[in-house]
DNA sequence: GCAGTATGTTTACGGTGCTCACATGAGAGC
DNA sequence: GCTCTCATGTGAGCACCGTAAACATACTGC
């Protein structure tokens, strides 16, 4: 029973404790303070930091997990995408995952990420690698890194622009259409001097 | 002289002041607070209130001024981009624009932008629209609204990456080249289906 | 059992956004 | 030219925040 919360004067997992609370309040869209983590858990207002450095680093730990969580959002559809329309829904999951957890997203991204030696870091690079063999599976002749680069900046900035409200946006098919309109046009835009 | 500013009981351009004064925290990096605004100004701490409701409106001033700034550097090229290639300096317009001026940037996106009634979103809207005219010329058989978002996904995207640290960087000019190779390798990319 | 250490608490400091009551003085109407 | 008004600036004060330091507790290995 060494890890269970039994709540005494010592906790028992707060980190843990600490890291899910947050994350939910994240969800739940209230805004986040250290101390208000706390507080929901039950906790003094500075027991927090024997278990993070800092505010920063509670985020960093959120961000990583956040960053797990969407790669596997992007995984659950089994099969990897073979076509740009498939490619399309595949998009379609990484804005949905920022729509649905904005709040998460933001912390994941928009915000400097210098973390040395962390796992946040690793977790973000597998997002990069999972979208660069999904394109390189499609693209086979393409520049296989710039394009994964590429891939992820086209979603990446759908998914700021829907956020941030710089497209106008009233239902969530009109997002899913959007994304796919946008696909489409740019994998298949010819430039008129190629003609 | 009635506008200028002689630092009487009533400054005389507060409003000017304060966004001129805050702008500049901004490049200077600085963390930024209503406060801190107001002491650098040299007023006290709650004079702002009498022209910004609240923080959220003095940083959607700023952010639409810095939106009216990316237009303006959009534009400075002269002719608009007629190539693949024309694009993608276009791009590394944008791209440095994020890069040169971090914390502005986080202030035009980065937050919900909700703002009803404000000369913000119509900034915003012209950028679209400029991106849109860009793309429209290079590609007139597109879908030009799906591609004009497209498009400023696409470099919206590159810069956020960028600024977040998630694409590793070491030179500006490492930066330039990645934005280049990543237009090409998405303008260019063929289906292996469509073979 | 006992020492050492990991974990949680308390108190405190300076900073923040924001409200409200008050001070000032520029300009309108006479 | 005088006064009244009201936009504009000030000051004190509230609740909150992040963080540090000193202290309390209880688990752990010996």
């Amino acid at each position: 029973m060494s890890t269970s919360s039994k709540a005494g004067y010592h906790h028992g997992n707060l980190r843990e404790t600490l890291l899910t609370t947050a994350m939910r309040m994240l969800e739940e869209g209230e805004s986040f303070s250290l101390r208000a983590v706390a507080r929901r858990a039950g906790v003094s207002p500075t027991a927090p930091y024997r278990h993070f450095a800092d505010r920063d680093a509670l985020e960093s730990a959120l961000a990583a997990e956040g960053l797990r969580d969407l790669k596997a959002d992007l995984l659950k559809g089994g099969e990897p995408p073979r076509s740009v329309s498939d490619l399309a829904e595949f998009g379609n999951v990484y804005v949905n995952f920022a729509l649905r957890r904005p709040a998460l997203f933001r912390l994941m991204f928009g915000n400097e990420c210098d973390d040395t030696n962390d796992d946040r870091v690793r977790a973000a690079a597998e997002v990069h690698e999972l979208l660069g063999g999904v394109l390189g599976g499609i693209f086979p002749d393409a520049d296989a890194p710039s394009l994964a680069t590429a891939g992820w900046a086209l979603v990446h900035g759908l998914a700021c622009l829907h956020l941030d409200g710089k497209l106008a946006t009233t239902s969530p098919d009109e997002v899913a259409n959007r994304v796919r309109s946008s696909f489409d046009a740019i994998f298949s835009a010819r430039a008129s001097a190629s003609k």
